[in-house]
DNA sequence: TATGAATGAGGTTTCATTCAT
DNA sequence: TATGAATGAAACCTCATTCAT
């Protein structure tokens, strides 16, 4: 008998979220009011503070709840490829997507952790997300120099640079017109994997 | 309220605007109110007023004046240098010596240009700047390409790679502990160049 | 759902008292709110209304029945007691006793007299409790005078200002630490009965 | 040059606290609203926070303003009296005319006590009060005692009944209609004074 | 130029009460 | 009877900006 009760509670909680959502894309987290949520979303402002503890609270949820839907299964294709060559492409294909389905939400998020009361903590979650990304990257570079499809790099380093071009690139697509996520990706990462094939090691300085 | 009135009036300028840096960098532009610049920097409220017409002119000038300070020579040098090699590794050099200069401030850039009610007039600023930038780097790509120094690519969607991995660095750089910019800079770029100086055409699917 | 059903209501009628005397007593009426009381019943809000139809009636509903508990037999026993002085005594020991059953809910008394939105009526609750009191004091001076145990005295005077110190002393109780209300009584019921047994008539002006 | 400046602020702080009294007095202090007294004054809200921190503050300033103003001198007159007799005699009069005085803001008193924010320190606050009263009060008896003026009692608690039974009365005044304090005060003085005065010690069971 | 008191629109949050289930 | 999500008026407070001195 409270199924439908507690149905309906988690389809309220969807429904700020989303209106919320909403609001921030329009006009960023500060400018957006309690008062346009409640007109977003339809329900009354005590609704909203029976859902959420306060503005920074919805933001949060807000933030999480979105970013769980992004490159959930980025990493796990992978597993499908045998060489460290074809698991990188996959690692940059999945990459470029992820940071082509940011388009928009981009400033939203580094609003989030810019306005955050909890500066600290957002950081936190952004630096242990990085952090998985870069380990499983460092890991498929490391496994290319053992079976010798690549020469000998330093694989952390590459690694944070690699991920930090994808990132970058999806800020830019926020306010570089007509630039081509995908083609850029593609001559990016062949670049990287002729480099990492070359038999040159001659080429520091 | 004598001879050097001019000076006077433009050592409070700059006194308000170190102060209004000082609270941004601390606070962001959102937490912080005009009160605390006003006891940061000593000064009056009406002073402020006086000497900027509101809070979203002062962060455009501190934006300006801070902005104004950092990259200025970074293209400058590269003329010194005679290979596109050695032009692209001097670049990278100015990007990463650029990245690290930018610790603390990148936040407040990013914030600069979401909280600025000339979104649209910010990312032009920023557009033209990136553009420039990248124009520089294709350009010296292709004179390697040209030149025999590199194997064919797409110098265009490669330089916008290029100095994506440096800026999403100088974001790293706010929440990762203990990145090693240089060193990650280092080991991108000799990567690249490696794949750039490959004659390796065979790698693309 | 059953066969006791109105006993059952009963105690859910008990329980939410309890918790809101408690709540009350805890941080005052204005500053408890219907959900400190829900947490504390362990009942859900609208229980608490289907008992009660608001804050201010379950105020009431406390005060009247914490009010019934009290003082119930103070004046009863005053008619065992044969010469008047005997009889003063047993209003001081009871009205000592009653004051220092008071302490914790003086202050919810006094809230309930200012908050409520009936403060006149309250007050009328409260002037013939008090009078009912007087009269009875003043009666037992006036016995004493006429039997010639004390001398002429001004017996309403006198009885309103023996309560008014009864009164006062339990609100001090509230926050003079280690105040002895028992010795505090004695010494003064004795000094008045001393006072009224003298045959000194002179001490006016 | 700044004198009239300063004035005007003090003015104006004058003029929001006797705005805040005149509704605290007209509604008490919880139903008082910043509206109410932003309408009372004739000022902006802006101008009531930029005097007083908050509303809890504001009340505690006009607390302290008002219980200023009231009994400054009430002690301070029974130097030019000689003996213990007078001394007391002049301490009922200050008492009587402080509870007169005290009609209307009695519950005013009250409900700042209960609704602070800060309970445990105004308990202090009226502690420290009493206390001084009632050391002066008991210094008084004492000194009767050691004179011979009186007879032997406990000085200590005699002191704190005679100070409770003026606030009881104060309470009273609120609402028993037509109580004629002065006439009270002298009656229950003339009792004290007469008790104290006695030779009979033998009163006690 | 400089000061700082004054302004007030607008923001977040609270909480007594209602009502569908 | 009981539940707890929903309501919304109203409260407190903030803070960019103005202006008399």
């Amino acid at each position: 008998m409270s199924s439908s009760g507690s149905q309906a509670k988690a389809e309220t909680h969807e429904r700020i979220l989303q209106a919320a959502l909403a609001c921030f894309k329009r006009k960023g987290y500060n400018h957006t009011t309690m008062d346009d949520i409640v007109a977003e979303s339809g329900l009354s402002k005590g609704t909203l503070y029976w859902h959420f503890e306060s503005k920074d609270d919805l933001l949060t949820a807000v933030f999480t709840s979105t970013f769980e839907a992004f490159g959930e299964d980025a990493i796990s294709d992978i597993i499908y490829h045998e060489t460290a060559t074809e698991k990188l492409r996959a690692m940059a294909q999945g990459a470029a997507d992820f940071s082509e389905s940011l388009l928009g939400y981009f400033s939203l998020f580094i609003e989030f952790w810019i306005s955050s009361e909890r500066r600290e903590e957002t950081s936190h979650i952004w630096y242990d997300l990085l952090e998985q990304y870069q380990r499983v990257l460092a890991a498929i570079i490391e496994e290319g120099i053992q079976n010798g499809e690549f020469r000998p790099v330093d694989a952390e380093s590459l690694a944070w640079a690699f991920l930090a071009a994808y990132d970058g690139l999806a800020a830019y697509a926020e306010f570089v017109p007509d630039i081509d996520l995908q083609r850029i990706s593609q001559t990016f990462v062949d670049t990287i994997l002729d480099g990492l094939q070359s038999d040159a090691g001659k080429t520091k300085p």
